[in-house]
DNA sequence: CTGTTAGCGCGTTCAC
DNA sequence: GTGAACGCGCTAACAG
């Protein structure tokens, strides 16, 4: 930077004012030290210039996985309205483990990142400690848990998982299986089953038919294992409800491969509204959770917190349900 | 730092070289030190380290998409080789844009990243120079560029399909049809076609049958717009090809809808090998490209290159046939 | 509109 | 094994 100074013949510091676009320059000391940069080929510093400011521009975000279109959207929301302010996203994913949850807070806590979204309301005692001690505004995103660090932006998994659950008694059916992962790594996933065993009970009807894959994450291959096994276990069955649409698309592939029509002899439903979700056939009934709008929602809610504009909000996000060929 | 060592009773440089864990401590300084990092909930700064080092342990990845499984395999990649070195990723996507990507590049290097994996060949100059003038390791993935920057970690997508295209013909297939995208956007997609083009005529067959659809990426529901459109041009297409699984998957099912039956009246192959080309019933012919290994590999090529240990290499990943039910 | 001074919080280097 | 001085490249604060 002194090197570009130099050959625009000003300080340092005028070349810094230029740089940042936000002080009164004259014109030609702009032109020449704009030529400078060209010239020298100069990309600023921002760690150094971070460390001076006392501001990293980074906001940290932390998701369960990008392998996961729900996931990647609300990333995408999170960088997209993040674009509009000069913060870049440092992201991160934790296979769904709270111990690589804590790593990771651990590690990008190290970068002084300005603010922190993370996935859903479990996290380790040493994660909250670390988050307390950040005194950075932290979002949760994805699920409305009952003692937030901060502000939060997502749903209730369990209410959602409730109401689809109605709608498909309205729909007429009564003996209702559930296929899940490992409840203890997802959460999102044992709040939707808390949440099917309660609209069940609502209903005056049992809830037993669960299987549960400890696979982390569940894949679509394995809703086919899942369904075959329910299937075999309770074949009365007249629904089947994934805990994701994923596992759903994998049980509608492997009833089909069974001789099985979907709805007539067996209903599906899934959770999420992926894409597949409307272009399988047939379609797959699930709850769309506006994957995208959580991050754009959350992004937005830090911008707010860091102007001061914000509080320690918790928003909302709306779910609805979808219903499609395979109820 | 200071205050952690006024604690342990000891200088803010003993602090330093016991966080770091690479230099000889006295036992008892080190617990007292690691007692007063716990009572402080302190945790290292580690853009000041960087500035002081002169090590940001950053390095750069740029993806066109975290909205594709086959890029976020590649980030996973690239994310679990890195873990064993104390490097963090900073990621970004592009959305297939070559603007974007300078964009990217730039705000990216300001961190200074100590090494910058790309997706592909194709830069505008200024981020050439960009890259040039930044003095690290640059590694191009997902394709083997013709002037490479710097190393590379790909396959040649022409090759790729034209390989697809020899054993589609060997099974007897002669009337070919393309589904694309935007081919000024994806430039693998584009090389995709040229392998097409190449093999049919090298098979003595023509290759005129091609629905490009204008979106960028191209997603499961454009598969289904466009195999429309080709059977009402072409009604006559035996397979199509299409650019990747994912609109092939949505050509499929579209197919379905259409009371054709896949393969019986038209087959469809994909590439990639998504997961859902191997769910999905029938499940979709394709080529297997590594994501994932792209990922790890470049990674991997990236810390030898660090570490001197490796020079500007082109290392080519590999690929394979997957034949399965929609041919 | 521009320059000077000081210091951000570490790690490098040298000393002991 | 540990400490002191110094500087990384930038920007805040103040001056003019």
């Amino acid at each position: 930077m002194a090197d570009v100074g130099r050959i625009a013949g000003v300080s340092a510091m005028t070349v810094s004012r230029a740089l940042k676009g936000k002080s009164y320059i004259a014109k030609d000391t702009l032109e020449r030290i704009l030529a400078a940069v060209d010239q020298l080929g100069y990309v600023l510093d921002q760690s150094a210039g971070s460390l001076s400011s006392r501001r990293s521009g980074f906001i940290a975000a932390i998701v369960p996985s990008i392998d996961n279109s729900n996931f990647a959207d609300t990333a995408r929301g999170i960088t997209d309205t993040l674009a509009q302010t000069s913060m870049q996203l440092l992201l991160g994913y934790t296979n769904y483990s709270v111990e690589r949850e804590e790593e990771l807070i651990e590690s990008m806590l190290r970068r002084r990142p300005e603010g922190i979204i993370l996935t859903g309301g479990k996290h380790t005692s040493k994660a909250r400690v670390l988050l307390a001690n950040a005194g950075i505004p932290v979002i949760e995103t994805w699920d409305v848990p009952e003692n937030p660090v901060d502000a939060v932006v997502g749903f209730s998994n369990t209410d959602a998982m409730e109401a689809l659950v109605d709608s498909l008694v309205a729909q007429g059916y009564s003996r209702f299986g559930f296929i899940t992962g490992s409840e203890a790594s997802d959460t999102r996933g044992h709040q939707r089953h808390i949440g099917f065993d309660r609209a069940l009970s609502r209903h005056g009807l049992t809830s037993n038919r669960v299987v549960a894959i400890e696979a982390v994450p569940i894949r679509m291959s394995h809703g086919g294992e899942a369904i075959r096994a329910l299937l075999e276990r309770y074949p009365d069955t007249d629904v089947a409800i994934c805990v994701s649409d994923l596992p759903a698309f994998g049980a509608i592939m492997e009833c089909k491969r069974m001789g099985l029509v979907v709805p007539r002899d067996i209903a599906i439903a899934g959770f999420g509204d992926y894409e597949i979700a409307s272009i399988s056939e047939p379609g797959i009934t699930t709850v769309n959770v506006d994957s995208y709008g959580i991050g754009a929602q959350a992004a937005g809610q830090m911008i707010a917190m860091l102007e001061n504009r914000g509080t320690a909000a918790t928003i909302t996000t709306s779910y609805h349900m979808l219903h499609r060929g395979s109820t």
